[in-house]
This record gives structure tokens, sequence and C-alpha cells, in this order.
DNA sequence: GCCAACGTTGGC
DNA sequence: GCCAACGTTGGC
């Protein structure tokens, strides 16, 4: 069994709208990049579990666990020509991009801010801190996972003085149309 | 809103 | 097959 991050804007799809979804599942599509697509049609397989990640957040954190319930499948939003996600070279007898099935599991009692994760030294080596990363679909090793679920049920650490810097003001997020 | 980093496209 | 231009991502 592997683990994965997932990352998606709150404002497209949040940890809240699949709570809330029928069955609490729905399938994660809309993936357009080749490396994150090898993820999801060649490793991906039910019972697998992820960290769901919201980007673009404000914080952007790590919200909540989810559970893979199917494995790769062919994307079929790259069909709709009216979709976000449409790709006329992607088609049913050749499909180019997929997508899995996940279920939510559980909302954290506590975000864990990228920030945060930054700081925390078992967490060094994940993808998503590394400087431009962007993969929207990664593993992580099950100690990653188990710090980050760990953290999320702790208190949040207290800064230090030193930490502690004015917050400056910050604009309400615009409205944002959802996201291609 | 800015902009660095990245993946993709297309001219050659 | 190179690589500059372009569009997108996403933290800040």
């Amino acid at each position: 069994m592997r683990h994965w991050l997932l990352k998606n804007e709150p404002e497209c799809f949040s940890i809240a709208d699949l709570e809330a979804a029928p069955q609490r599942t729905t399938f994660w599509d809309g993936v357009r990049n080749y490396q994150a697509r090898n993820f999801l049609r060649d490793d991906f397989q039910p019972g697998d579990l992820a960290i769901y990640y919201h980007s673009n957040a404000e914080p952007s954190a790590a919200v909540g666990v989810v559970k893979i319930v199917r494995a790769g499948y062919p994307d079929h939003t790259a069909q709709n020509p009216k979709g976000d996600h449409y790709d006329p070279k992607h088609t049913a007898l050749n499909p180019i991009w997929y997508m899995v099935d996940v279920r939510h599991v559980e909302t954290f009692p506590r975000i864990v801010p990228l920030e945060e994760m930054r700081k925390v030294p078992e967490l060094k080596g994940m993808e998503l801190l590394k400087t431009g990363s962007r993969l929207s679909v990664m593993p992580i090793t099950k100690a990653e996972f188990d710090k980050l679920v760990k953290l999320a049920h702790s208190p949040a650490p207290t800064p230090t003085a030193a930490a502690k810097k004015p917050q400056p003001k910050k604009k309400p997020a615009a409205a944002k149309s959802k996201r291609s």
C-alpha cells in the first residue's frame, strides 16, 4: 500500500466539498500532467491513503485524509469539448488522461499549513516543499504521511518571539473562476 | 498582484 | 531536436 499527496485549490474543490459529496466520494479528474498521470494510471491502488492538500489557499495547508477506492481509469472529462479539461487527442480507444476515485476519510481537526510543514525535519524530503514544485499528484512516504496526521492531531506549535512577525494586511480572496 | 519556476508548443 | 516564446502554477 502506498501513500500520496493530492493537491487541489479549495476554490475548485475543497475537502468540505468532498465530505458533502454523495458517498463522500468523487473522481479525481482534470490532471493534465504526464508525470502525475503516470502515478494515477500505473501506481494508485484501492486502499492507498492520501493527504488532501489545499493550494492557493489562505493558508495553503494539508487539510485531511482520503482513501483511494478505485484504481486509475480513463478521465472522460477529456472528451467533453465544453469542459475545462478537454483534450482532443484523448479518445475512448486511446485514452491519454487518467483519474482515480477517492473517498473522504478525515478532515483534520487542525490543518497543517505549508509554512509549518517547512519547519518539520521529517518532512524535508517532500516533493511538495521543493521550489517550483507544481506536481498535483505525488507520492509521499508512510513516515511523512504518519507525521502529517500526527501534527494535525497535535496542538499548533507556539511561535517563538523571534518567529513572530507582524501580519501584513490581506485582501479577502477575490471570487475565482473554476480552474481549467 | 507579482513573478519565479515549470511544462508545453511550435518554428526552424 | 533545439530552444525561445508562451501559458500556467502557486507561494508570497
